[in-house]
DNA sequence: TATTACGTTTAGTAATTACTAAACGTTCTA
DNA sequence: TAGAACGTTTAGTAATTACTAAACGTAATA
């Protein structure tokens, strides 16, 4: 039993989405990516909005989101005003680029506060009974240190020029 | 300027809600960790619902998410009908048992799809313009082959003994 | 200068998710 | 056996997020 190709990418973009929504995006943002990723060619707008069924609207933001999430790559052509977008193919360059976008965001301002906390503790400017302060203390510093290892994996992985095959590879005989 | 115990905690709490809202979890969910990780015995259910201010149903599910993921631990007393709460404080232990709990889930048949679309591809079973169904196949490929390698690196975690500081440090001297 | 071909913004709607309030079931106590 | 003290479920609401439709801005073309 035979497959049409449309059909086969139909299902691909359809599992794409789901993952993207799995992590807490969009799903349309995991179905453009996927109507991308399967094109030879780098796509207009208009290219991408008639394959995903979304509107333009919903596109021109969304594309922008993955293009500064480095998902996704605009360019443009001379004598040409649409913009072409085409799908980053290397996910390790891309996971790095995420990780790093991350890294200005709110997220990282939550965790700045945990800091904060953490140092109103280190003074000892902080009242109130006397054993649980100091249980305290010891809780939010555990945590602290928790981010600061993910924070320095984060980092590592970031300045990494490739995270290639090999490299997976050598992490995992470490965690044997 | 001291600042007192309490309003410490409510501030900690506050910046554990919006971690827990970034990594696509509700906030209550952070709320309710940020208190029994700062409390020094197991609180019961109603003491949750008074220091976070959400009521007991929201309470008696999130608390249950949370133990699913080995976040917290529920434990009950002799002659006490109350159940008890607390917070595992090894990170390292529930960032294992939270992967382990995602391989189980949505994201795993959405992975398992792609799979299968690139087993049609394998087997020749798909029709359409050769040249475009020749990269297709390969962008597919490529994909899942970033997930295999996400995938067993989320194994050998799940796996460790421990993924205490030594092992960060160890993972971290590689990736220089 | 008017028209067309684009991408962006905006204001509103639909869908989803987090939560509340209250009914419920069970177990213990009187 | 009634009542109280729990945790759970359910049905509905509030809040958030994803998206649509359409107005808009800009630059190229006629």
């Amino acid at each position: 039993m035979t497959t049409k190709l449309s059909q086969l990418k139909q299902d691909f973009t359809e599992g794409l989405s789901q993952i993207s929504r799995f992590w807490g995006f969009p799903k349309g943002m995991g179905a453009i990516f996927a109507v991308l990723y399967l094109s030879p060619a780098p796509l207009p707008l208009d290219e991408i909005v008639t394959q995903t069924g979304l509107t333009k609207g919903a596109v021109s933001t969304e594309v922008r989101t993955l293009a500064r999430m480095g998902l996704v790559h605009r360019s443009s052509r001379l004598g040409d005003r649409k913009d072409y977008y085409e799908a980053e193919s290397d996910f390790y360059k891309s996971i790095r680029s995420i990780l790093k976008e991350r890294q200005n965001s709110e997220f990282d301002r939550a965790v700045r506060s945990v800091q904060e906390t953490l140092e109103k503790l280190e003074s000892g400017s902080v009242s109130g009974d006397e054993a649980e302060v100091a249980f305290v203390h010891e809780r939010v510093k555990a945590l602290q240190e928790f981010f600061n290892a993910i924070d320095n994996l984060a980092s590592a992985v970031i300045k990494l020029e490739s995270l290639g095959f090999g490299n997976v590879t050598k992490i995992l005989s470490v965690l044997k």
